[in-house]
DNA sequence: GGAATAATTGTATACTTATAAAAATATTAT
DNA sequence: ATAATATTTTTATAAGTATACAATTATTCC
């Protein structure tokens, strides 16, 4: 079955991004994009998975995802490769927001990759602000994702799958 | 009721030492010691536990505690006011700008905030950036103004209606 | 291809958990 | 102590989840 690894993905990016109460609830999300199941199935995905119902501060309850370890394994068997960080330059993941990145690195690694990405960016870049853990880039307006993707592969020495569009 | 912190510890013992499946099966155990509660007030001591029933290897359930920290607090704070540290001390002001969010601290403030923003907006957070008394957060895209500025005035332990949407 | 086998899903339902409302128990203030 | 207030518990039930079994869909092996 095509549908199943799809929906898998799906359900691990809907639960990673928002706070998901119910299996009806998680459903209809997935309905929406597409996606008709029951939630008969949707316990059996969650199960796979691993998920739990947690109770959270505001007296709410939501799903999340296992600590990444046996949830990697998972991912891994569907197909998917999971985001390793990589020690050597400090980083650690990249995420898009917009014309906007923001790369996390190991603790005191951001001022040094930041400069980095300064030198090899300067026609895509507006500019980088580096915290401690944290880069912030601005990319300029009309540089397209998958442009500045290929980009960052290449500066941070990556594989493009491990860039979070 | 002096019972009740009794049977909690206890809840926390049998949940450490074995394999518990259900509310039911808890219920049990802990009558065998002489607590006698129905399933209904097991369901809400396990939530205040912030106790989660987890799918195990075996293809059953069992219940586990959340790591130590948590849980600490919820047990010492029992029947009190619940423990928020006061960061309003610190902050100032929030703002919204696209998927950003501006803060205004007191001078020498934001690192600290930025720490504890970063420590409880794992979700809806792509990271943040701490200046002297400014943080600038970049919020994931699929995260609204509303679920954000909930989970800022949580963290903040401020009143929602002092966020500037 | 088509039969045999395996994987996935839906249906229906049993099982489990959460919660409103009432009752019981404890606490506080007078 | 007693009324007033607050907390905890049970009862009853709603809400949510898991699973047996049947149906469907895919895969494998002639």
């Amino acid at each position: 079955m095509k549908n199943r690894r799809k929906r898998i993905d799906l359900i691990i990016d809907l639960i990673r991004n928002q706070c998901i109460g119910s299996q009806e609830e998680l459903a209809d999300l997935l309905s929406q994009k597409g996606h008709k199941v029951t939630q008969a199935t949707l316990s059996r995905d969650l199960k796979m998975l691993r998920t739990t119902k947690v109770p959270t501060d505001r007296g709410t309850y939501m799903y999340v995802l296992p600590e990444s370890d046996s949830l990697k394994d998972k991912i891994l068997s569907l197909g998917q490769a999971p985001p390793r960080a990589n020690y050597q330059s400090g980083f650690l993941s990249l995420h898009f927001s917009g014309h906007l990145i923001v790369i996390k690195t190991r603790i005191g690694y951001a001022a040094g990759l930041a400069y980095d990405i300064d030198m090899r960016g300067k026609e895509e870049i507006l500019g980088t602000i580096p915290g401690s853990d944290t880069i912030l880039v601005v990319l300029r307006e009309d540089v397209s994702r998958n442009k500045a993707a290929e980009l960052f592969a290449d500066i941070l020495g990556i594989d493009i799958s491990q860039i979070s569009f």
